[in-house]
RNA sequence: GCCGCCUUAGCUCAGUUGGUUAGAGCGCCUGAUUGUGGAUCAGGAGGUCCCUGGUUCGAGACCAGGAGGUGGUACCA
């Protein structure tokens, strides 16, 4: 007899930078969710949906140079087998690219300037870290078509208002705003932007950006070794620096380094500090208007300021700059503290409809990093109880099976989430195991005898799981957790019990 | 991508200079208790020692390559 061949069992796992959301998981993104959605639509924007998938023209960036233009984003090509393949597809990596896919489409039918929120999943191919999914939710809010720096202003002030409403108190959280063109202005003093040739000295002025990214996480001399020769991390890989002068650099520290106590210090420090730059003193008269638009909106420095060292990675920011930070400190599991640096950030990118148009449409918007904020509000305690299970109504007679739906009826008419046992009833024990594992507050037990003698017997299960920490065996077997009460006393016994918990 | 560390039961890990049948704790299942969660006690199930090749009389251990994980770094629309 020939042995079956062994089929090798598919293994469930997640793939990996890919999460499975349980329970709470769920319903907690949905209430942020909604929470932001609120601000939003306070503000005027308008909800948006697009489809998850674009054709990956339309995202741009990545064209379809290489056989499969896979870096960074999941994307697979129409009907490629065929002798006329198709277009290209992939997944969206952020809202801002389908926004300005939509903002091109539908311009003549919008209102201009256009603006909308949209949130949810984005998805992005690159490896995983911790903290770091290849798809994760984002919540974003763009205006576009307005030139105003107020647009700027009045998204930083939303931006304050929603961290508060999804419960981060002000204190706990700080808003740093900084300007492209005044950084691009430094630049140009330190001779690395020449405004007649902007395309020179582009490579060094992106690892300077990306220098002056990394102050928080490297300090001063970190950031000066990448603006120079380069840097040596601990693992002894060597990353290139932009081989600036020490000149150089320490006009580029120095801006960093240009935040004073107040707003107006702070832009009139920057004022000197760009010199003759027609762009940087363009830079620094918006961040001024943004200063005083936060000042006359009550929203001071305690929420909203202004810092040169935001400079946001790089990409196609053109002026304002902004990101938000969490202010206060929170342990990982081995109690070590643990940053978590921005969780919400956006600008000004006043070329990305031209792409499709020709015109030039500025744009200005933020988005936030809804999961980082999750666990950041659940590292701090505020999120993650576990909420209580359904109540559980034990199943002692298989017979009876209509009595016990019934009372789950009753209760569930009353508003109080329960189901009956759905398993092998056989073991009674496996029962209340199964409501402990359901965090239930209460199980409802109704054997024969009870039955005929018209009651039921009500186990508070939290008060049991308490009193058994400490309890004897014979303690524990009088069940001084459990009730007997009439049959009819159902609902009010079970929510004085539940009531007594909340 | 680059550098370091790690990979043994469902989980956390031990395993001596390379030596018989690879262990512990926790968890899980069964029973003590067919009408009661925890604790206790008794018993039980559970292993491709990451993979491939090499050295050796003999490899979980040593060597080489690979895979996966993890930490740092780079990139990040």
């Amino acid at each position: 007899m020939a042995k079956p061949k062994k089929t090798p069992r598919p293994k469930a796992i997640t793939p990996k930078g890919f999460q499975d959301y349980f329970g709470v998981e769920v319903t907690e993104r949905k209430t942020m969710l909604d929470q932001i959605a609120e601000v939003y639509h306070l503000y005027g924007f308008e909800a948006l949906e697009t489809s998850a998938v674009e054709t990956v023209e339309a995202l741009g960036k990545f064209l379809p140079d290489v056989d499969r233009p896979n870096e960074g984003v999941f994307a697979w090509q129409e009907d490629a087998d065929l002798e006329k393949p198709g277009d290209w597809m992939a997944l969206r990596y952020d809202m801002t690219a389908p926004l300005a896919r939509v903002a091109a489409q539908y311009r003549n039918d919008l209102p201009s300037p256009y603006r909308r929120f949209a949130m949810g999943p984005v998805w992005r191919n690159e490896k995983p870290g911790p903290g770091r999914f290849r798809q994760f939710y984002q919540c974003d809010a763009d205006t576009v078509g307005a030139p105003s720096v107020a647009a700027d202003a009045e998204i930083c002030m939303m931006l304050s208002d929603t961290l508060e409403a999804v419960g981060i108190p002000r204190g706990d959280y700080i808003i740093r705003v900084n300007n492209r063109k005044v950084l691009n202005g430094v630049m140009e003093v330190a001779g690395v932007l020449d405004p007649s040739d902007p395309t020179k000295f582009e490579d060094e002025r992106g690892t300077v950006l990306r220098a002056i990214d990394k102050l928080d996480k490297f300090g001063d001399a970190g950031v000066r070794l990448l603006l120079g020769k380069g840097r040596m991390d601990d693992s002894g890989d060597f990353t290139d620096g932009a081989g600036l002068t020490d000149a150089q650099a320490d006009i580029v520290m120095g801006f960093m380094d240009a935040k004073r106590e107040t707003g107006a210090e702070t832009v009139a420090r920057l004022m000197e500090l760009v010199g003759d730059s027609q762009v940087g003193a363009e830079g620094v008269a918006e961040l001024e208007t943004i200063a005083d638009l936060m000042a006359q909106g009550g929203y001071g420095p305690d929420r909203i300021v202004i810092d040169p060292s935001v400079v946001r990675g790089l990409g196609y920011y053109t002026g304002p700059v902004y990101e938000a930070e969490l202010t206060f400190e929170v342990k990982d599991e081995k109690g070590r503290p643990r940053q978590f640096g921005s969780v919400a950030g956006g600008g000004r990118y006043d070329d990305l409809v031209k792409r499709f148009t020709g015109q030039e449409v500025p744009a200005t918007g933020v988005s936030i990093g809804v999961d980082r904020l999750l666990a950041a509000l659940r590292a701090k305690g505020r999120m993650g109880d576990q909420p209580a299970g359904p109540i559980v109504v034990t199943v002692m007679d298989k017979a009876r099976i209509g009595d016990y739906m019934e009372m789950v009826s009753e209760l569930r008419q009353a508003g109080i989430r329960a189901e009956m046992y759905l398993g092998n009833p056989k073991n009674f024990g496996n029962q209340l195991k199964y409501a402990d594992k359901r965090q239930s507050p209460v199980a409802i037990i109704q054997g024969d005898d009870e039955h005929e003698r018209g009651v039921i017997q009500i186990k508070d299960l939290i008060l049991g799981a308490k009193l058994a920490e400490n309890a004897t065996l014979e303690e524990w077997k009088e069940r001084p957790s459990q009730y007997e009460v009439p049959r009819g006393d159902i609902i009010a016994k079970v929510r004085e019990i539940i009531e007594m918990y909340s």
